[in-house]
DNA sequence: CAAAAACTTAGAATCATTCTAAGAAGAGGG
DNA sequence: CCCTCTTCTTAGAATGATTCTAAGTTTTTG
C-alpha cells in the first residue's frame, strides 16, 4: 500500500493550506483526539482527553479548534435534543442511533437510494443541502455474536 | 358533522385527567397559542402570544405547561442545533424543513414505507422508538403559485 | 529584525432552560 | 362551608454549554 495510503495529519494541513489557515499542534491533537475512536466525544471530553497530552491547553481552544476542523469539513457536528454538542470524524453520509439506555451513539450508513427517496418527499422547488436524521431507541440487549 | 366534531380543549382536558393532572387556564392558553399557528415557536415566543391573554402568566409557566403538553403527546418538541427547543402541535409522523435563509420551518409528511426502510438500516437487536429527521435547506425562491 | 496577522488562553458574558422557595388555587372530607 | 392536602404558578436564582473579550504568543512577511 505503499504511497497511496493517507495519513489524516495530512489531510488536516492540507485542508487547513486551503483555507488559509495554520496547523497548530492544538488542532493536530482535537483533530487526533476524535479520530482515535468511533465514539462520539464532546468538548468537554475531548479537552480531557487533549490535556492529558498538553496540560496547557484550554477548552476554549477546544471549542476554536473543533470549529476549525468543521469549516475544513473533517468533523461533524452531531446533537441530540439539547446536550453537548457532539463531534464525528466519520464524513460519508450517515445517520445516528442514539440508546437512550446506555447514552451510546453509533453510526448508521445511509444508502444513496435512501437519500433520493427522502429528498422526493420535498415540495416543488425545495433543496436540501442536507438531511440530519436520528435514531431514538434501544441496542441489543444481549452481547453480540463474536463479530468484531 | 354533528357531535363527531373534536374540540381540541377537549383532548386537553382528556389527557390531562388521564393522567391526574389538573386542566389549568395556562395549560389551556398555552396549548391553543401553538394550536393557532402551524409554525413552531419557541417557549419565549409562545409566552409573547400568551402573554397577551393572560399578563400575569410567568415564563418558568410556559415551560412548565410545555414539558406537561409534551408528556401529555399533544406537542412535540422539536430541535435544530442547539438553537431554542420549538414546539410542534402537529401528531402524525412528519420530518421538518428548516429554511436557512428565512429561519421557517415546514412539516414534511413521511410515508409509512420510508420509514420502514429506515427501520430495516438497524442492525439486529436494534429497535428505534422514534426516528427524527431534519432537513437544512432552501425553500422555493418565487412565490408560489396561488394555492393557499 | 520589525511589524502584522493568526492563534491561544483565562475568565467573563450570554442565553436557554431548570431549579428553588413561597404563595395561590382546587379537590375532598367532615 | 372550613380545613388540609396536593397541585400549580410564580419570580428570581442557579446551571451548563458555548461564545466573547482582551491580553499575551507564535508565526509569517517584508
Ligand atoms: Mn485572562
Ligand atoms: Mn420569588
Ligand atoms: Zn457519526
Ligand atoms: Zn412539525
Amino acid at each position: 500500500m505503499a504511497h497511496t495510503t493517507t495519513h489524516h495529519s495530512d489531510d488536516l494541513a492540507q485542508r487547513l493550506a486551503d483555507s488559509g489557515l495554520r496547523n497548530t499542534p492544538q488542532r493536530e491533537l482535537v483533530y487526533q483526539s476524535i479520530l482515535a475512536r468511533r465514539d462520539h466525544p464532546t468538548a468537554e471530553e475531548i479537552f480531557a482527553r487533549v490535556k492529558a497530552e498538553m496540560p496547557t491547553i484550554s477548552l476554549a481552544t477546544v471549542y476554536n479548534c473543533l470549529e476549525t476542523l468543521i469549516e475544513c469539513r473533517l468533523v461533524r457536528a452531531v446533537h441530540f435534543e439539547r446536550a453537548s454538542t457532539r463531534y464525528c470524524p466519520n464524513l460519508v453520509p450517515h445517520a445516528h442511533f442514539h440508546d437512550s439506555k446506555t447514552g451510546v451513539t453509533h453510526d448508521i450508513d445511509l444508502p444513496e437510494e435512501l437519500l433520493a427517496a427522502l429528498k422526493k418527499l420535498l415540495p416543488e422547488g425545495y433543496t436540501a443541502d442536507m438531511i440530519d436524521i436520528t435514531y431514538h431507541g434501544r441496542g441489543a440487549e444481549k452481547p453480540e455474536k463474536l463479530k468484531d
